[in-house]
DNA sequence: GTGGTCTAGACCACG
DNA sequence: GTGGTCTAGACCACT
């Protein structure tokens, strides 16, 4: 799996690369039961702090997407993991929140609905593999 | 128009606020032209520091939902000037990362437009008001 | 002589009239000996407080731009009264950074030299009207 | 770099400061990726208060001259990301201002255009070094 | 009475 | 050790 970071982001380089993981669990480049590269390897792969990365790894282990063991190391979560009620919630007061704002920039409802008519497209392509 | 602030929430003071009045604008209870309360009003109101509101104006501004004048104070810009394509990207960015983390969870492409579409009913009918 | 007030404008009413007005006698819109209209005239003409007018006024006094006297109104300077050593020092000044700016910019001193050779030719023809 | 702040100016201690950066990367004494002292350390230097000079650090990365890391701190951004069409606009407005009060204190277009010539050498300078 | 500026001190997030 | 956030209180500019 590609990580790119930009460290000129104002996005802190922990949450950028929590996030890529997300959308690689999402479009199955990360699969099911996949063990993700060791904290050290990771960092030294992308450029970044050991610390940093395990900041990701942490965070993503909070939000139920991956489990850290110490001898297997950090791997992918099942879907039913991840299908958390509480995390539901949070996901859609996000949502309200990025959808008014579409709406004030001039975005139609048809819009946003073909952006994530295509993100969908790669996720079901990622389970087929 | 109400505003509540969590302060126990880790999303910054300033952007709750900030937020909260993008989906006011969004759903028509701030309409194109009206007057934000003043940033001392605002403060006392929602119980917080004058130059944390003031901060929430300044972005709102730089974002190009509201105009800043010494005299005539904070007021709401019309939807021509909101549109500013420049957004648009970060805004389908955002959106990328957050439809991936629904997928994760298990929301379905439809539940999705579900509430994206009650949100867009929300929001016309504030624009019939 | 035409006004024209930005309400949405960063710049303070009284200086953006200010502004305009010295335009105006660099274009020889306004000639030397000129009066200008009364306070209450111009603030009713621009839609403007009468006290913004007064200050604007006060300011081009105190720059050497005209004379205020209580019964012959405000006038335009002559030249002579107008070119203080005092004030070139200041404006050498303003000008260092402007240019500094437009250096960063990527402005040539060709480009430069071309809005100025414009301007200058605006400025003669006001002479010679 | 040296920084000199006249704290009877009526032009703000954040501006003044911002004027002296833009004209030090203009004379090349701030070179492309160079980190500016953090907002301590320049406010201890300077004399003034810490949140000032990060005043001063906002509005020059919202310009375009720098970018703010949190980590690495404040870096003169590359020219590249300098040459953005919207300031030339704006910076065209206010040269044409600047212009018309030289033309009414009596400088000719070639007196501008030497100090422009004296100016643009101290930036070539600055390249070569 | 509005926002703008400046100062001051505290704690937090980032890496 | 960096900038980010929040609080607090003062005086000023604008109209």
């Amino acid at each position: 799996m590609y990580i790119n970071i930009n460290f000129k982001s104002k996005t802190p380089i922990y949450l950028q690369l929590r996030n890529q993981i997300v959308k690689g669990i999402a479009k199955g480049e990360l699969e099911e039961g996949e063990t993700l590269p060791s904290v050290r390897r990771m960092a030294k792969d992308i450029g970044i702090n050991m610390h940093t990365v395990n900041k990701s790894y942490k965070v993503l282990e909070n939000q139920g997407f991956v489990s850290i063991h110490k001898r297997k190391g950090v791997q992918v979560n099942s879907w039913e993991e991840m299908h958390h009620p509480d995390f539901i919630v949070e996901l859609n007061k996000r949502l309200e929140t990025l959808i008014s704002e579409a709406f004030c920039r001039g975005l139609s409802k048809e819009d946003i609905s073909k952006t994530i008519g295509e993100l969908y497209q790669k996720f079901s392509r990622g389970i087929n593999d």
